[in-house]
DNA sequence: ACAGCCGTAGCAAGCGCTTTCTATCGAAGA
DNA sequence: TCTTCGATAGAAAGCGCTTGCTACGGCTGT
């Protein structure tokens, strides 16, 4: 029924042996031999069975890509740019090539679903995986993440981080790409206090998120700097403790990376907060439901409150006004972790890169009424 | 190093053979046995070797999702939707369960990495396909995709087309979900009529896939229904040819499904005819460009000109101000097509089922100034 | 009390491929 | 001319798992 190597090689009137040494290049094979095989192979159309291969070779061709949140582009773009650098060529035959199969696994956020999807990508014996997004800070899943890791990178998967501080133990990584989440979220607040703003709200995401957690120490940086930090005695930042502190700040309100979640926490802000003069949002998603959240309260952006937000995804700079916001390469980022992944580009000193962040000034940000 | 079934077996005192079943639960085993074997999995720390799995079992539990673009939105909200529908519980055990490995494959739209990915997934012997979107309307590529799609589902592979039309000759495959786009463009278009629009621009997607020429074609059909169809002798539709027509109306303007080709086909149709009153644009994304054009024109929206999308996009409703467009139960759609292809869920009758689309009014269309 | 069953467990034969080792042939070196 | 190599091709041993078939007790039925 099924065509398999056999077959080929029968019709090739060659042994099984050559015809995956021709179908695999790694092994000198007479150039007539290989046409010969090779037209048997189109003949018979017949693909490599790839458990088969993978049981026997010991390695597979799969690549996972986890992502948090694959309805979100932030994670679409980098998950897309890696997979254009490990997709392969593509060129539709039967062939191998440097062809993998790149597949994003959507986690959830969750991380047993982080971790069901690593056992799932080790059980195939995956080539690579690249963790993408923020990690969770809770130390035994930490703990589990790292020892799940070493087990892959025992097996000989790659691994690479992209836009996520590596483990504390993190050491059986090929590669960690990290955005400098606070520096941008650190300049961000700087250029709403050089416009004048003193009373800054603060959207952040969920509270156990390293980018969360990063992005507002950046804040808090930059207010202390100010002299204006109002959480309670320099909490939460530098030392790097950061928990209750975030909750006693009556100007920060977390919630999910989601537009509702921001819609709902600027209220609340507002609420709490009635003299605000700028809110920055955990990410412009996030913004986008703080946007709507000022207006439907009968205010102006900017001339009421400014509003700003972290990413610069496609749609930022078309909201009315177009978002001020911290652009992070993503799709730089990803296509790079994708090399890194292949093998294609090494990694970078001491296996860490931080990425620079963007400040985008635009419109919704503009110097306080009073 | 790598520890086996064998190593398992070993350490419970039974057969491989026991272990196995033990682990796939589809064979009787006395509970004794089994608590004895899942301790020893327990303690070495088994993983399933996957390849090896699926060679002996002749299926595996991959679940390829193809998407033309994951960076969008529209695309993300599927796949994830279905994900979550194969995704498996994830108790972060070893064990078993129903658990399938979704993977989302990125085809940049082309048709040859289409087909290079079904490749691959057939090398995987994937347990099914979903292909999400719509479909590139090549003879050449159809006939290979059904060619393709045929020799999967031979091999046991299910196939579920989301959002896309079941192929001409499309026989092999489990159900096609596929959204209502003409319908849609027709109500949309309807809509624009009713408030008194008579000229009404169109900006396109790319003229080679089926969406685009569905929705198009129900805006024309609407059109025509209230006398304004001014392009070329009733061309382009119902007949289906569809074809050079399109290009002659001067009112369409084709492009890429993103935001800069919403942008850029807006200006050119108002350099074309600068008299139009609303604006339609092939999606939400491509909405938020012509929004775009349309203010750095210095025009008012909707009192100089109204803009209407497709999709309804979350952020759609946040744009300001808010597009009027239709929205598609894009995550509801994707869930069920996740379900079909698990087999959760029972194929419609006769395998194709039409998902409504709604019309969604907000404040981008409005009656025309004049 | 004996045949026949049901419930469990083990044996062993692959699944289709890769890869080491060996064999062969012709050309080059001595 | 005989040996030595390099270039190719084949034989065969698995890779780790699944599963049909067989084996073995203890029960039930008569």
């Amino acid at each position: 029924m099924t065509v398999t190597l056999a077959d080929v090689a029968a019709r090739a009137r060659v042994s099984p042996a050559t015809v995956s040494r021709v179908l695999n290049g790694n092994y000198p094979v007479a150039a007539s031999t290989r046409e010969r095989v090779l037209r048997a192979v189109d003949d018979l159309d017949y693909v490599l069975n790839g458990p088969a291969s993978s049981l026997a070779a010991a390695t597979s061709d799969l690549v996972g890509i986890l992502v948090n949140d694959i309805a979100d582009p932030f994670f679409g773009i980098m998950a897309g740019a890696a997979q254009t650098q490990i997709g392969g060529p593509g060129d539709g035959s039967g062939r191998a090539g440097g062809e993998k199969l790149a597949v994003i696994c959507n986690t959830g956020g969750s991380p047993e679903r982080e971790l069901t999807y690593l056992t799932l990508l080790q059980r195939q014996r995956a080539a690579a995986v690249v963790l993408t997004g923020g990690a969770v800070e809770n130390p035994a899943h930490q703990a589990a993440m790292a020892a799940k890791l070493a087990k892959l990178a025992d097996a000989g998967t790659r691994i690479v981080f992209c836009g996520r501080p590596p483990l504390p133990e993190g050491d059986a990584l090929v590669a960690a790409l990290t955005f400098d989440n606070r520096g941008g979220g650190r300049r961000l607040t700087e250029h709403l206090i050089s416009l004048g703003h003193r009373r800054i709200g603060y959207v952040a995401g969920p509270p156990e998120r390293t980018t969360t957690r990063h992005r507002l120490e950046g804040h808090r940086e930059a207010l202390r700097a100010a002299g204006l930090d109002d959480s309670p005695a320099g909490g939460g930042t530098a030392d790097g403790s950061g928990g209750p502190a975030a909750d006693d700040d009556r100007l920060v309100v977390h919630g999910p990376y989601d537009r509702r979640s921001g819609y709902e926490a600027t209220l609340e802000l507002l609420r709490r907060a009635p003299d605000v003069t700028a809110i920055v949002a955990a990410n412009d998603t996030v913004a986008l439901g703080a946007c709507a959240a000022v207006r439907d309260q009968g205010m102006r952006i900017p001339q009421d409150i400014s509003v700003a937000g972290f990413d610069d995804l496609p749609f930022s700079v078309d909201a009315v006004p177009a978002l001020t916001t911290v652009r992070l390469p993503l799709f730089e980022a990803g296509a790079r972790a994708g090399r890194l992944a292949m093998g294609k580009e090494n990694p970078p000193p001491g296996g860490i890169a931080t990425i620079a962040a963007e400040l985008m000034i635009r419109g919704s940000t503009a110097t306080p009424r009073d």
